[in-house]
DNA sequence: TCCTTATGTAAACACTCGTTTACTTACGTC
DNA sequence: GACGTAAGTAAACGAGTGTTTACATAAGGA
């Protein structure tokens, strides 16, 4: 059996945050498009119909899941001298496809929903790492920094090609590393 | 006024040409899922349930498509000096969004489509060039090469972010010839 | 306690999609 | 030149989608 925590059995609020906590791993692991609204509410436990009531339809609900996603995981906080090693740590070991890049891919297939992930993408991703970045070719750093984290999240995630599919392999990571680093570097 | 070509009104091969024709381009440019079998009948000028009788259904259709790009696209022909340069000057200066990487990610919304683009990938583009570099880390330099590729299209042609999307900005492009080019040299 | 309101549900709606079916028509053959 | 077959079309089908509507019910203040 399991402890059952005794929540309200009507709290707006709850609600909401449960469907929108569905929501990002819902639409993290089956992208945008293939990610259903009864999908995500049965998840949450709720009618299909408070996507619309709360959040206003599927695609303001992506907006909300991604806005969140964005919110928790902030890429200028990392000391520049090990920026190499800690993002890839991040990318790598914790569990971050719930994460804006991966969600990113997920918005790939929908017009709508691409246009969405880029607005949120260089707000609240690319801008803030050209300021960190800083320098005159602040906009090239942090446009090689997008190509390489897209490209490893593109190719471990959507394209499982090579036998080290799934983890990383050292030669890799080791790689990836040195490529990140460079980019704070140059 | 143009001058009209005298086809025949009716020619099984060159109406299933027609639709693969058709096809290679509204996928590339929209995607498997947002890509409707009525808009690539529509360009083919046929009807639509020509892709079920000729293909066998749009998810074959995609099949074709994806593998008759593949055929006219060789990584592996290029002289191993001047990769890099070469390599940037077939992803950015021919028109090459018909081609096998940036379909990849039009497939990338659905399941099945993604089986599909991951096969022939791997069949067709990863181990002829892991065969190609050669040696112990052969497979990791083909992972390098489809990690910066993919990044490279991710950027391009999904979240054009930059305020140089579009056209590749100089810098970019020498980091990218540079990064090519050290795969096959490492 | 009663009543209003917010919360949640069930069902249907409106639409799109890929596909199938029934039918028409042009082409090649005897 | 008639005929049979292949090529093409039009229309409907069935399944799926997000969303809306009508209705039920728990919560909280008067």
């Amino acid at each position: 059996m399991e402890t059952t925590i005794e929540a309200p059995t009507r709290d707006a609020d709850r609600t909401r945050a449960a469907i929108l906590h569905a929501a990002q791993q819902v639409f993290a692991a089956k992208g945008f498009a293939e990610a259903g609204v009864r999908d995500i509410t049965a998840r949450a436990g709720v009618n299909p119909s408070l996507v619309s009531r709360y959040f206003g339809g599927k695609l303001k609900l992506f907006e909300a899941a991604l806005d969140a996603a964005l919110n928790t995981r902030l890429m200028t906080d990392l000391p520049k001298e090990q920026f190499g090693k800690m993002i890839v740590v991040r990318f790598a070991d914790e569990d971050d496809r719930v994460s804006p890049l991966p969600m990113m891919f997920s918005a790939a297939s929908d017009r709508e929903a691409r246009a969405v992930a880029q607005r949120l993408l260089r707000d609240r991703v690319f801008q803030p790492l050209k300021n960190w970045f800083g320098g005159e070719s602040a906009d090239v750093k942090a446009a090689r920094f997008m190509m390489v984290s897209l490209g490893f999240f593109a190719y471990r995630d959507q394209l499982p090609l090579a036998e080290f599919a799934g983890r990383v392999e050292p030669r890799l990571r080791q790689w990836l590393e040195r490529e990140f680093q460079a980019i704070v570097d140059d």
